[in-house]
RNA sequence: GCGAGAGUGGUGAAAUUGGUAGACACGCCAGAUUUAGGAUCUGGUACCUUCGGGUGUAAGGGUUCAAGUCCCUUCUCUCGCACCA
């Protein structure tokens, strides 16, 4: 159905970018720091299907807005790479032998061929891939660095263990679902195992990490989930001593000002005191009950809907408060993970307790006053029927009485420092970063363990390369396929001692790769440092950075972190690396649903580019609707997109015509420029495409087509559809390539109209309309409205209360 | 439950600071062209209507001369987190 010749044409263009390296970009000291832009797609993994439509759509995105900004004059760096470490590359190896390495290159190929197809403007001079030596030299040179500063360590952990994966994996990347928890790559059951393990120490930077935020121009959905997962909260770890026992129970609270109303306390069942408290009486039941806790799955455990379950010990605490003797259970609904494993409850004021002690008849102390605002639900005879948890005044709290909440908090802190009891205390839901797996296709770690010592590598026997393995199965030991490579483990001891040392057969996990890659594409072949310097400074920090909303946590979170590391050492000139950040949103099936291969609804682009050309699938993609925004593939209304790309062509053959341009069409030209770049500039490609199909369709209707008026389409539609506007260019008889000629001007005059449409209002409804010459003064809009025989019948004999006029706008007459 | 966001025609969606609701596009209808179909061009297309007008932006209320837009209440949906002490 298509007559504009869109193969050819673009066949033409992508070669022509190419051998004319259209795109390549270096650092220009003559350009202004202001005027250099860094515009960062999140690079995708090499997967086996190849892209699918939801790539090119930030893709897109960020190619139109780089074509603007060149054509304004910046300098702009907008690299593309490939992140190429990760298991599907390794359990296709599994299964059918074929090296990762083979299988992740020709993904790359088809990637790069795909994505060169839809003609984004990327220096390709600049593209890496993590999986290459000359890369992961420096991911391990990073590695090093956090060794060095002890952010990375060894530690023996409940890790969550992926037996169809044969790995652990991080908390980061273990789902729960329905059916327990689940590995986010695979959907494969995963569970806690306690495995030696390396980590590194992301909790140090937790603070940074949140509170840098607040410097970010990021979606705040995505600051919010990163704030969450941080999850600091702060209190105070306060000692409750064992009765009869020199030993005692630290528990971390978020109240410290509940302390009067700890009328229990709770352990976790894997605490490590329960074993010591446990009363023989008790014994038997306590054992059973951690027993039970142990087979539970998490999800078990977590299930909001169940009924509290617990044992007592026997065993009972001194609240320092008041002395009083208070019991020790212990109870699932206590995670080990968190704060100290164990709680001082207070069911008064606080849900979980409530529930808990209504469960197991428990004490309720109200210690907290409600303010004479907040509700609390009574039963009959007037008592509380639930946990207040809100703030309030102090009661049953002896000399601290009448307190407000907050300033109850700070007194309480302080007379529990003073006495030795507790002090002040931060906690954080974030757990340190499980780092090590026991995969072949990653980066090797590069540690030496000799004897008891871990001896790092020197940065000069970097990078440690992968070796050549038999199998790529997990040993089935816990540890990797490297493992079984005895002239690869073994190895001198690098402390030059010359004893024998073993490798670390751990290997990176895949986010490892991708945590710097922005800062490589600035200096991709340099062999003596990641990046140097002064390349570093030119461009960083990144101030565009576009990609989907699943990578919220884990990319950014860690990535950050790494930079934040990489600031300290003063390898990079920011604490943050990516300014603004712009998720594109998802491109959903046209029956709504997500695109899967089960519901047979995936949109394959290469059949897009195919029946339709790259310039359609890219416009159609941004027209869709605003880039954040979910949206459902309409695989009709391409058509529309494509109608107008063909009109496009169709108008150029009529031929150019010099001299001005009617003046109607002077005036929608200059208002298209102003609408097309304003629209541009803040991403709001729908609204942008819209104004020139309006403008379009102002030219058809034209008896000739004026230069005037075409060039300066010609020029806004190039970041749109770069391959049929460089056609058009050319064919208007200019020299290529369009992509760094000027973006055209508006003269704001021109984009008045001579004539506005007024409204007549009376009582707030349209009654009558008024053609009037722009910025009639407001006395004649008024004696004109009034003059209208319509409006006279709506006012008559009605007294009239006011008038408002808005120049070129409305004139509103209010009556009664 | 907590956090974030969103509800506008048959459909995707537009709508600076409150100021003509539905731009643009799909679909549909009509006309032109065409042997026919497709394609193309032009026009129409929120709903109701006694053709005066009335009603419409999830629902209800409020502020205002004027509300999709601001405020309050409620509902629905999407995403994220979820016994985090």
């Amino acid at each position: 159905m298509s007559k504009y010749p869109f193969k050819d044409i673009e066949k033409k263009w992508q070669s022509f970018w190419e051998k004319d390296r259209t795109f390549r970009v270096t650092e220009d000291p003559a350009i202004p720091p202001e005027k250099r832009k860094y515009v960062l797609d999140m690079f995708p993994y090499p997967s086996a299907a190849g892209l699918h439509v939801g790539h090119p759509e930030g893709y897109t995105a960020t190619d139109i807005y780089c074509r603007f900004l060149r054509m304004n004059g910046y300098a702009v760096l907008h690299p593309m790479g490939f992140d190429s470490f990760g298991l599907p590359a390794e359990n296709y190896a599994i299964q059918t032998g074929t090296h990762p390495r083979q299988t992740t290159e020709a993904n790359i190929n088809r990637f790069r061929e795909q994505i060169k197809s839809f003609g984004f403007s990327y220096d390709w001079d600049r593209e890496i891939s993590t999986h290459e030596p000359d890369y992961y030299k420096w991911t391990q040179w990073i590695f090093l660095k956090l060794f060095e500063r002890g952010l990375a360590y060894v530690a023996e952990l409940p890790v969550w263990y992926c037996e169809a994966l044969g790995t652990v994996l991080a908390n980061e990347e273990v789902l729960t679902t329905p059916d327990g928890p689940r590995s986010e790559r695979g959907n494969h059951p995963v569970e806690r195992r306690p495995l030696r393990q390396w980590v590194l120490r992301i909790t140090e930077y937790a603070d940074r990490l949140l509170n840098d935020l607040e410097k970010l121009d990021w979606p705040e959905s995505i600051k919010a989930m990163q704030r969450n997962w941080i999850g600091r909260s702060e209190g105070a770890n306060v000692k409750f001593p064992l009765a009869g026992d020199g030993d005692a129970i630290e528990v971390f609270t978020t109240r410290p000002d509940t302390l009067f109303g700890a009328t229990y306390m709770v352990l976790a069942p894997e605490h490590r005191l329960v074993k010591q408290v446990t009363t023989d009486k008790q014994r038997a039941e306590v054992e059973a009950y951690v027993e039970q806790a142990r087979l539970k799955s998490d999800l078990e455990r977590t299930d909001l809907a169940k009924d509290k379950s617990g044992v007592f010990t026997g065993a009972y605490a001194v609240n320092p408060v008041n002395n009083q003797q208070i019991p020790i259970w212990i109870s699932d609904y206590i995670l080990l993970s968190y704060g100290t494993g164990a709680i001082m409850a207070v069911p008064a004021h606080d849900t979980r307790d409530w529930e808990f002690a209504v469960a197991f008849d428990l004490p309720i102390v109200q210690v907290v006053e409600p303010p004479a605002s907040a509700y609390v639900a009574r039963d009959e005879s007037g008592a509380p029927a639930e946990a207040f948890t809100g703030e309030g005044t102090a009661i049953n709290s002896g000399e601290f009485n009448g307190l407000e909440t907050a300033e109850f908090k700070r007194r309480i802190t302080e007379w529990l420092e003073e006495r030795g009891l507790g002090r002040k205390a931060v906690n954080y839901k974030l757990r340190d970063w499980i780092f090590s797996r026991q995969r072949y296709w990653g980066e090797p770690i590069p540690l030496v363990h000799c004897g008891d010592e871990i001896v790092p590598l020197p940065y000069d026997e970097l990078p440690l390369r992968l070796p050549e393995v038999e199998s790529y199965k997990p040993s089935g030991t816990g540890e990797s396929p490297l493992a079984k490579v005895e002239e690869w483990v073994l190895t001198g001891c690098p402390d030059g001692s010359g004893a024998e040392g073993r490798r670390e057969t751990n290997t990176m996990p895949q986010w490892a790769g991708s945590c710097w890659y922005y800062l490589r594409y600035l200096d991709p072949h340099n062999d003596t440092e990641l990046a140097g310097r002064d390349k570093i400074d030119y461009w960083m920090p990144v101030d565009l950075y576009v990609g989907g909303a699943e990578h919220a946590v884990l990319h950014l979170l860690y990535a950050r972190f790494w930079h934040k590391v990489l600031y300290d050492i003063g390898v990079v000139n920011t604490d943050e690396p990516f300014m603004r950040l712009v998720n594109q949103g998802m491109i959903l099936g046209e029956d709504g649903m997500r695109m899967s291969k089960s519901r047979g609804n995936v949109v394959n682009p290469d059949d897009v580019v195919e029946a339709y050309g790259a310039d359609t699938l890219r416009m159609f993609e941004m027209f869709l609707g605003p880039l954040e925004a979910e949206k459902a593939w309409t695989t009709g209304s391409i058509s529309g997109v494509h109608r107008f790309l063909d009109r496009v062509w169709r108008l150029s053959d009529r031929g150019l015509q010099e001299g001005p341009a009617p003046d109607h069409i002077q005036r929608q030209l200059h208002k298209t420029i102003k609408k097309v770049t304003h629209d541009t500039s803040r991403l709001e490609f729908n609204t942008a495409i819209a104004q020139m199909m309006i403008y379009v369709n102002e030219l058809y209707k034209e008896p000739v087509l004026h230069r005037s008026a075409w060039e300066p389409l010609v020029l806004m539609l190039s970041p749109y559809a770069p391959h049929l506007a460089e056609e058009l260019w050319e064919k208007a008889g200019n020299a290529p390539s369009i992509a760094h000629r000027q973006w055209p001007q508006w003269d704001e005059a021109l984009t008045r109209d001579e004539q506005v449409t007024v409204v007549v209002q009376v009582n707030g409804k349209v009654r009558a309309r008024l053609e009037l010459p722009t910025d009639t003064p407001e006395k004649e809009l008024t004696s004109r409205a009034m003059g209208l025989k319509r409006i006279a019948d709506f006012i008559d004999g009605k007294d009239i209360v006011k008038v408002i006029t808005v120049p070129n706008k409305l004139v509103n007459i209010v009556v009664k």
